[in-house]
DNA sequence: CTAAAATGTATGCAGTGTCAACATTATTAA
DNA sequence: TTAATAATGTTGACACTGCATACATTTTAG
């Protein structure tokens, strides 16, 4: 005996959707789909997501959540050592979440300030990286912070999607001039050792 | 009088596969206009692309090409600010490319090894950042070199994804707290400056 | 010159986003 | 309480998609 009414449905559609997103990309995620896994017409969602788009929107904001809760940190006074943790939790968030963080930063969203909620996570997450540096930069200029901070965060978001792609610095050639370990698996196998000396090398420039 | 074969179908539908990729973002492509715009049957392009993924390479390796010439510095002892020229072309293709860009290191092709071609070109790409950054590093130990090639490439990327999402790093919060201008967009608006102090920075630690 | 390979077409299937018209239920105001 | 309205659901349709199969034509190689 199923009511009419579903009463639970927009939550459910977007559950299953970043399920879908992350496991098999955003490319592969259909409306109908989504409808069916939740018994529901087909057009049902459009009662809640006006466009594909929006559910994309939906699914990102998730993304940023979860990423904003890996990279925040409590203290006030937090140590060097909780800050390339919290360095090392926002790449293990995009290499383990490959295809949801290539939605959250790649084009799937066009324009982010057509959708409030995504801003207002993904401003959440930049800024809680921007606490945790200010930590250690507390007598400096705020425009050096705010510069350091956009430093650091492009260092993260690109090492996301140069690890993701491992197979561009694992080339023939560069194999030959550097030995066989390739340089990215040196450093993905000892992240936080590398992330030490990049880090303290912004911090202190 | 047109004759029964194109003679030339695959060229242009990489070049139309380009543009469109470029103008509307690769998920609006589809095969079957690109068929169209090249007045052939709508089957006929899988003649040349076994899938559409297959498409999505050759847009990709394209991508990669221009890069590269973007890239490339031909002199063997390049100054500081051909370096910075040099990285400073990396990011403006990848803010005037976004949407190839984002096909290029994105999910849209999944697994680069499927399509050796692109391997290769990708390759060729990373490898002359490596030689540009090896002239200022000539006495340097080459895991230090390794290292900080990759440094430097994760940070070219990550700058080209921020400030592609601007919104991002312009939230309330934070245009409080810094001012009005955000840090992103004086960064933008002087690139070079912001480019020599960050690089200096990797190379001279 | 002929057989095979390359390249093209026609047709069809199962799936897609989204719109318009209609049905049911929940909510709110009189 | 009841009647109007808003929210949420369904049906059906349109134009589009990737791609498989079977067949046609042309080029190329032996």
């Amino acid at each position: 005996m199923k009511s009419y009414h579903h009463g639970n449905l927009k939550e459910e559609l977007t559950k299953y959707a970043c399920t879908i997103c992350e496991r098999d990309g955003y490319t592969k995620l259909s409306i109908r789909s989504l409808a069916k896994e939740s018994n529901v017409s087909q057009t049902a969602p459009y009662r809640h997501f006006k466009t594909k788009e929006e559910v994309y929107a939906a699914v990102a904001v998730e993304g940023f959540n979860k990423l904003y809760k890996a990279v925040f940190v409590e203290s006030d006074k937090l140590t060097l050592n909780d800050f390339i943790q919290s360095c090392k939790n926002y790449i293990d968030f995009g290499l383990q979440n490959a295809n949801t963080y290539d939605l959250m930063f790649g084009t799937a969203v066009g324009d982010f300030s057509e959708h409030p909620e995504l801003v207002d996570t993904a401003n959440k997450t930049f800024e809680s990286l921007v606490l945790n540096l200010s930590s250690f930069l507390k007598g400096k200029d705020e425009d050096i912070l705010a510069g350091k901070s956009i430093t650091v965060w492009a260092l993260l978001h690109g090492m996301v999607g140069i690890l993701r792609k491992q197979s561009i610095t694992d080339g023939d050639v560069y194999a030959k001039e550097f030995g066989p370990m390739s340089t990215t698996r040196r450093i993905s196998s000892d992240l936080p050792a590398y992330l030490e000396r990049v880090l303290t090398g912004i911090i202190e420039s």
